[in-house]
DNA sequence: GTTCATCCGTGAACATTATAACAAATGATT
DNA sequence: AATCATTTGTTATAATGTTCACGGATGAAC
């Protein structure tokens, strides 16, 4: 069945708040409280959790530790992926010592830069590559996730590096440009300079 | 006039392609060439930029200048934010540098943090204050908007802090959970981890 | 046990956003 | 000057997403 993308982001912050409800010893939680901590209406809570089966009890709530693993389920890949990371600079070790980059359900298995001061290092138990070598590198180890943490102007190339490899199969991107890639690879894109600007420019409207 | 937010996020793009083509010295461009280089529908390119006035010429194109200029106009705030960071970690300092951070829309007045190491230094030209003082400091230089690159645990309370000086109207949060603020105050969230699994959520469905 | 307040699941109503379709304008060509 | 290939702006339509409203469980209180 088709789940739609802003039903996925949510269930990543019913999954935080779950797991947070269930180590408080929680037992139980409705639909109105995690709408009011998270910020969303109570029956759009009951329609996202609905999707994937009736999981709650009427009258009652949500049962914590069941409801938990069940988005647990939902959002866990039936396989650990191989994931690479793209440019060791600022942005890139920020990303190596952010909790987003320890999960269970990928392993960073190789870095690349082309600061010969970093080739040859192993950063945070990563090894890291020159980047000229990324197509063979990704191929021989297959990996299927790559982030860029680079400037705009290297993203398009290195995009392609990582796509001629055969094996990628997802790009998670930092780059404030659009990169092309062949249809099968799926491309997210965070921009932090789009948020910024968004906030101003909604900020504007609400002063005038 | 209201302006959706899904459109306020494409003029961002707009603008940077803009800007490339202006530096390239291209003089005109079609709906149909800024969506092939986008990755948008020709149509939603020409919706779009229509919500504010004819600006095309038809049979012709956009002029890039004009466009660009008028694009930056629509961007552009009435006057120059004054801005502050929360936590300076490694994502803050790589936000330092990064150039989303170099804009003429908003002045970085200040940094706060927790490290007695990093209190009264002067990061990247900005001064760094103890984030108890955050209300008060707040308050003084009249900052509007907040960015916090801090843990999930300390976002509520550096939210609090910043909202108590009364003159923050905007929050860029980077922290991994909800916070909440007066309905008056702007929030906008940069999720990597939220990113991170709806890619791979996506990825799982089309293996199958 | 009956009543009652609570709370889920769901289909329908509503709102928003994206796409398609086409008339009107433009400049090139003949 | 008339025709033609383009390309915009806009209206109509479709797709998507959110909220409402209510039937039907559930357990607590008395």
């Amino acid at each position: 069945m088709r789940v739609a993308e802003p039903t996925v982001e949510r269930l990543v912050l019913y999954y935080r708040l779950l797991m947070q409800l269930h180590n408080e010893e929680r037992r139980v939680v409705s639909s109105q409280e995690i709408g009011e901590m998270l910020g969303l209406k109570a029956s759009q809570v009951r329609k996202d959790l609905s999707y994937f089966g009736e999981i709650g009890k009427r009258g009652v709530g949500y049962h914590v530790e069941r409801l938990y693993r069940h988005v647990s389920d939902i959002l866990s890949p039936d396989r650990v992926w191989k994931i690479a990371l793209v440019g060791v600079g600022r942005l890139g070790e920020a990303l190596l010592g952010h909790k987003a980059l320890r999960s269970e359900k990928f392993r960073l298995e190789a870095l690349f830069d082309n600061d010969p001061a970093k080739i040859g290092q192993v950063i945070c138990s990563v090894p890291c590559y020159d980047s000229e070598e990324m197509t063979e590198i990704i191929r021989e180890k297959g990996i299927e996730v790559v982030i860029l943490t680079i400037p705009a102007a290297a993203a398009q190339v290195s995009a392609d590096r990582a796509v001629a490899a055969g094996t990628v199969k997802g790009i998670l991107t930092f780059a404030t440009t659009a990169i092309s890639v062949p249809e099968e690879v799926l491309v997210y894109r965070v921009d932090i300079s789009v948020e910024l600007e968004k906030l101003l420019f909604f900020l504007k409207g609400r002063m005038a």
